[in-house]
DNA sequence: CCATTTCCATAGCGATCACTATATATATTG
DNA sequence: CAATATATATAGTGATCGCTATGGAAATGG
């Protein structure tokens, strides 16, 4: 059996992945721009140079919080998707699992990528239109999974505007997860807008 | 006929107006939080002192700039709920003066109110609740219109969450305004938002 | 003209920003 | 026990934050 070797010099108090999820859950709270390296450090319980030595810049930071959020509730999302072959079932799954995400759990309400840096300053440019293509892959992801399902459409569906109409919903969800933090609402904005892909159904 | 007098000193090199116009649109391109001072009083042409003998604060500055934008913009995209009886075709004109503002014009691309503040640090709670605040009372509007026209459609219409629904739709086109800055798509995402609107309504 | 009124520009306030140089604390290695 | 390696805490960097005290510039009133 393998055993783990303690490394050589001092032991740091908190690894990598521990300080990136009360950076995630930070910066979902309050953004990009508005979190402080000072807030950071002080919800970590410790100092400036500990968390530099883990990620080289405030950015570097919040790139990987938003890996992070991909890779766990961004994952859990889209799941409905790959999950169904119905493309109704897909979607619906995809929309109340948003709502599960928006405003459940024991974390910030809303959706990092959904409203993140949507309003940013010349500086940050690089990193709004990162947050930018991000929204832009989950409506082609979705468009993908449309298309995928070609035959279970009425002829003639605009597929692609179709899943920008969705990623629209999921955006305005964000916002009003944000606003009003309550799951009831959302649902139904989410059965209002699939209804749209209902009426654009063949059967 | 009335004489304009002059004022007794020395006259200011920008007046309240104009001021208010210049700093509504770094708002509205960057955010509350993004936009500094610095920025302000170099897009206008003078110094802090003239700012803050016009405007005492940057939260104030910030508050009328949301005022401004209510009564012009904001005026103008609501402004088909008064002028058409017939409840789709006041929501059309609604969610088509929404691409007009969002993407159209010598002015920045998509919604000071809707994206407006969605992400902030607790400092600037006061101003996050007011803007929230507002993006409710633009679904109360819709919502009070729509239980005006309450025949129009069929029996049992939640008229609250339908209003929520468009609540999101606008939103969300807000939001892509920023990412793609197209009305072709906006228009898309309208058209299938009224879908739903057309699919309750009683003929 | 001078006095008065009003606004503007210079300069700088204390606080906070993201970030780091230095030295000390804590572990393993030999 | 050193010697080495790593992470830490203290304390601070220059820059920028929102905002303002001071004094001079530019107008009218007498």
């Amino acid at each position: 059996m393998e055993m783990e070797k303690a490394p050589r010099g001092r032991p740091r108090r908190l690894d990598k992945e521990k300080i990136l999820e009360i950076a995630s859950n930070l910066f979902w709270q309050q953004g990009y721009e508005a979190t402080s390296i000072n807030e950071l450090v002080t919800a970590m319980g410790i100092t400036p140079p500990s968390l530099y030595a883990a990620y080289s810049s405030k950015e570097e930071l919040y790139l990987a919080a938003i890996d992070r959020y991909s890779a766990s509730y961004g994952r859990q999302m889209l799941s409905g998707l790959a999950l169904h072959s119905c493309v109704y079932e897909a979607l619906r799954t995809v929309l109340y699992e948003c709502v599960e995400v928006f405003v459940g759990g024991d974390h910030p309400s809303g959706c990092m990528i959904s409203t993140g840096l949507v309003e940013s300053s010349n500086a940050q440019g690089a990193l709004a239109r990162k947050l930018a293509d991000l929204r832009q892959q989950t409506i082609q992801i979705i468009a993908d999974k449309f298309k995928s399902c070609e035959t279970q459409f009425v002829e003639g569906t605009d597929l692609q505007a179709l899943a920008s109409f969705f990623g629209a919903t999921i955006q305005g969800m964000a916002v009003q997860a944000r606003d009003v933090n309550c799951p009831t609402e959302l649902h139904k904005i989410a059965d209002h807008s699939l209804s749209v892909l209902q009426a654009c159904r063949r059967f």
